[in-house]
DNA sequence: GTAAATAGTCAAGCTGCTTGACCACATGGA
DNA sequence: TCCATGTGGTCAAGCAGCTTGACTATTTAC
């Protein structure tokens, strides 16, 4: 593959993402959650399953677990999530979801949804689904990074 | 599109791009240009074709014209662009890129194709295409913004 | 049983962005 | 032609989110 073809894909695919972002973030606001920013989801997202410590937070999304302990403040602060004892470990703390983090999350699946619907109207659900698959099939296991 | 089929192509979409955006960095600084950061690179995709106004640029990048005043004297202290009086308004200047500036761009493109190419080992080179052709046709026309 | 490793937080600093203020030049109407 | 308004650009100050460094509490390994 072409240099130049290498660029084009990269250049739509990084354009793809930022849209997205700034379409589920817009979206999550309109739904009354304020104060969320994009990374906050995507903390989520690793919360949701059952919890997670401030350390594998970090991990997740490849930052220090400082900025992790700040951005848990956060979500803390504006009752998204709590911390609790973690059992097993009385270093370690775990973080969960409060029931609004769920509505958030659930907000957010919404906005996703709606974000995507031009792309169905546009190629048609079929050819949207196999880009899901492609994407699933290099998506990375690493951390969640910023796309700049 | 279910909700949760949605959040499965955002995320796996944000993924790749947070992959690719490091590793076209990481290949860029391997090539030997140092203190460039990816916000860059999205600078000098709007300023190859002939150059651009610190306002275009602002538009570009959906920033400030101020933070694209200061991206500006980034990389022209760096020698990868330079302004130059405008022609036909002389409240203006255009920012062009330097030789180096050229240099950088072709290391990212080469950088691009190596990020890209394992995913032409998983699918094929006609199933990355088709990836490409379909991002390119759901890409929008505005500003390019950070992922997150 | 003690030394090293790990979970978490506090504190300070830096970087890249923002808002606000301002000057130089351009544009359009009387 | 002259002036009012709009636009391109920069300077300055402030802020948000991250970093590095230092430290305590607890666990793990020998």
């Amino acid at each position: 593959m072409q240099n130049s073809e290498a660029m084009a894909l990269s250049a739509a695919l990084l354009a793809v993402a930022g849209e997205l972002t700034q379409r589920i973030h817009e979206g999550v606001v309109a739904r009354g959650f304020e104060g969320v920013r994009p990374a906050h989801g995507f903390a989520f997202t690793r919360l949701a399953p059952g919890g997670a410590t401030v350390t594998e937070l970090a991990a997740h999304l490849g930052v220090t677990k400082q900025a992790a302990s700040q951005l848990v403040d956060e979500i803390v602060r504006k009752g998204y999530a709590e911390r609790r004892p973690h059992p097993g470990d009385a270093r370690a703390r775990l973080v969960v979801l409060t029931e609004r983090g769920w509505d958030c999350t659930r907000a957010a699946e919404e906005a996703a949804a709606e974000a995507v619907r031009p792309w169905v109207e546009l190629l048609g659900e079929s050819e949207v689904r196999a880009l899901r698959d492609r994407l699933l099939r290099i998506a990375p296991y690493g951390p969640i990074r910023p796309a700049w």
